[in-house]
DNA sequence: GACAATATTTAGATTAACCTAAATTTGTCT
DNA sequence: AGACAAATTTAGGTTAATCTAAATATTGTC
C-alpha cells in the first residue's frame, strides 16, 4: 500500500497535468510545500515504482499506473467531500481539509458504500467531477466567469480550496446552480457587474474572484441541474437536510 | 498533535487498566505487535510528554490527561463503527479493521457531527459504551454468558475484533439485543445449551465463545432494548435502513 | 540466600520523509 | 561562445518509529 505522501505527491502531479502545467521539481515542491531536494528524492523513488516517468532536470510525467492511482484517490477526496456536505452539514469551505485527511485512510468498501449512500453523485461540493470507480471523468468545457459574455449563465463550478473566499462566495450567493446574468464587464482589469438570479439589484464582483468561477450558458445549464436536483432529493440523508442542528443534543446527553 | 502510533499506545494500555491488567513493558508490546524494546522507548517519550506515569521494571499508568486522550480516541472510534454499520451499512465483524484507520484522522467537528447524525448513540455495534464528549462512560456490570445462571437472558455485549468468530455468532444470532434462555451448562468445560427467543430448538455453544457474550436478566433488559430501539428508529438513515444495495447502481453508472 | 529463568532495558541499525548547503546542469543574453 | 542566473541534483544530517542482539535487573525456587 501507498504511503499518504505518495499519495499527496501523486494527485498534484496528475492536477498539474490537468491544469496543462508542467510537474517540474521546484512546482511540484512549492505545491507541497517541501524543499526541492525532497521532491527530488521522491521523484526518483516513484520512478522505480513505476508511477512516473522521471527525466532529470526536466520533470515527471505519470505512467497509466501512476495516473490511475492518481484518479483513485481523486474519487475518494470528492466523494469524501461530498459527503461531508451533504450527509454531515459541513460548509463548503470545511470540506477539503478534513477530505484531505480522511482520503488517504478509507478502503474501497468505504468508497463504493459511499458513493451508493450519496446515489452515485457526478459532482463534489465544488462542482468538480467525480472520477467513477474506473477512473473515468466526464470532461465539461466550462468558461471562467471572468472570459463569458454578457448575459444568463448557471455557475457550475467554483476552483478555490480558500476557506476564507470560500464562505464569502457563499455569502454573496455564488455558489454551484445558481443563476446569474452578466451585466457588464468594467474597463480595464475592473469588475463585473453581475445581477443574481432572485435578487433585484445588482452587484460587483473581482476580476480575480471572477476566475475562479465556472458557468455555463443559462439555456444548457437547465438540464443539468434538473438531473442532479432530482438525484439528490432522492437521497436526502444526513443531517443537513433534516436540520438536526436546532434541535440538538438528546439521548445521551439529558439521561 | 499526536501521532497515530502514540494514541494506540494510549488505546491499548487504557484497555488494560479497564481490564485491570497491568501494563508491563512486554504485554503492552505483545498487543501493539512490536517488540518489546521499541515499547520502552515509547514509555519514556510518552512520559516525558505527561500522558503516563512509567516505573522501570513495573510499567506504566496513564496520567488524567492521557486517560482523556484515550478516552477521546475511543469515542472516535466507537461512534465510526457504528456509522459503518447502521449508515454504510458494514457487517459487525468488518468495522473494527476500517474504524482503526479512521479514527486517527478525524476532526472534533466529524465527531460531533457523527454523534448528531447517529442520534447521540450509546453503544457501537458490539454493545460497547460510547464515552460522551467529556470522557464520561456509562458504567454496566454485566455477567458473560459462561458465568450467568440458567434462565432468560438478553445479549448486551459482544467481546471480539476476530472477523471470523463474528460472522459466525451473527449466523447463530448471538448478537446485541438477541433473548435467549440458558438451559443448561454440561459439566467439565462443556458446552452451553441455549435456546434463542423465536427458535424452537436450543442449541450448543462453545465455553470459549461463551465467555465473549455479555448478558442482563431478561427482565432487566427489556427497558434497555426499548430505549435503543426508539432513539434508532428516529435516526433511520443510511444505506442499510433503505437497503440501496438491493437496487444497486443508478445515476452515474447509467448516464 | 544463591541462582537460574524471565522480564526489561541498553546499544546500535534501519527506513521513510524530510531538511540545508554545496555542487552541478541548463538556458539565456550579449 | 562564454558567462551568469536560475533550476536542479548531490551530499550529509535529522526525526519518529521501528528492529535485533547483548546486557542487566527482577523474581521464584530450592
Amino acid at each position: 500500500m501507498l504511503t499518504s505522501t505518495v499519495e499527496d505527491y501523486l494527485k498534484t502531479i496528475l492536477n498539474m497535468e490537468d491544469m496543462k502545467e508542467r510537474a517540474s521539481t521546484s512546482r511540484v515542491a512549492r505545491r507541497l510545500a517541501v524543499a526541492d531536494a525532497s521532491v527530488t528524492d521522491m521523484m526518483r523513488k516513484l520512478q522505480k515504482a513505476g508511477l512516473l516517468e522521471y527525466r532529470p532536470y526536466y520533470g515527471v510525467t505519470l505512467t497509466e499506473k501512476g495516473r490511475q492511482t492518481a484518479l483513485k484517490v481523486l474519487r475518494r477526496h470528492r466523494l469524501i467531500e461530498l459527503f461531508l456536505h451533504r450527509t454531515l452539514g459541513y460548509g463548503w469551505e470545511l470540506v477539503h481539509e478534513e477530505a484531505e485527511r480522511l482520503e488517504h485512510v478509507v478502503s474501497d468498501l468505504f468508497v463504493e458504500r459511499l458513493d451508493a449512500l450519496l446515489g452515485f453523485p457526478a459532482k463534489d461540493p465544488h462542482g468538480e467531477a467525480i472520477p467513477d470507480a474506473k477512473g473515468h471523468r466526464q470532461e465539461e468545457h466550462l468558461t471562467c466567469l471572468a472570459d463569458a459574455r454578457p448575459g444568463a449563465h448557471t455557475i457550475l463550478r467554483v476552483k478555490s480550496r480558500d476557506p476564507g473566499f470560500l464562505t464569502f462566495l457563499e455569502q454573496e450567493g455564488l455558489v454551484p446552480s445558481r443563476c446569474l446574468s452578466l451585466l457588464e464587464r468594467i474597463p480595464f482589469q475592473g469588475p463585473l457587474k453581475i445581477k443574481l438570479s432572485g435578487k433585484r439589484v445588482p452587484q460587483y464582483l473581482g476580476l480575480e474572484a471572477a476566475k475562479c468561477i465556472f458557468v455555463i450558458a443559462a439555456d444548457q445549464g437547465e438540464r443539468e441541474l434538473l438531473e442532479e436536483a432530482k438525484n439528490r432529493s432522492r437521497h436526502s440523508t444526513g443531517l443537513k437536510d433534516r436540520q438536526v442542528f436546532k434541535n440538538k443534543r438528546r439521548g445521551r446527553e439529558r439521561p
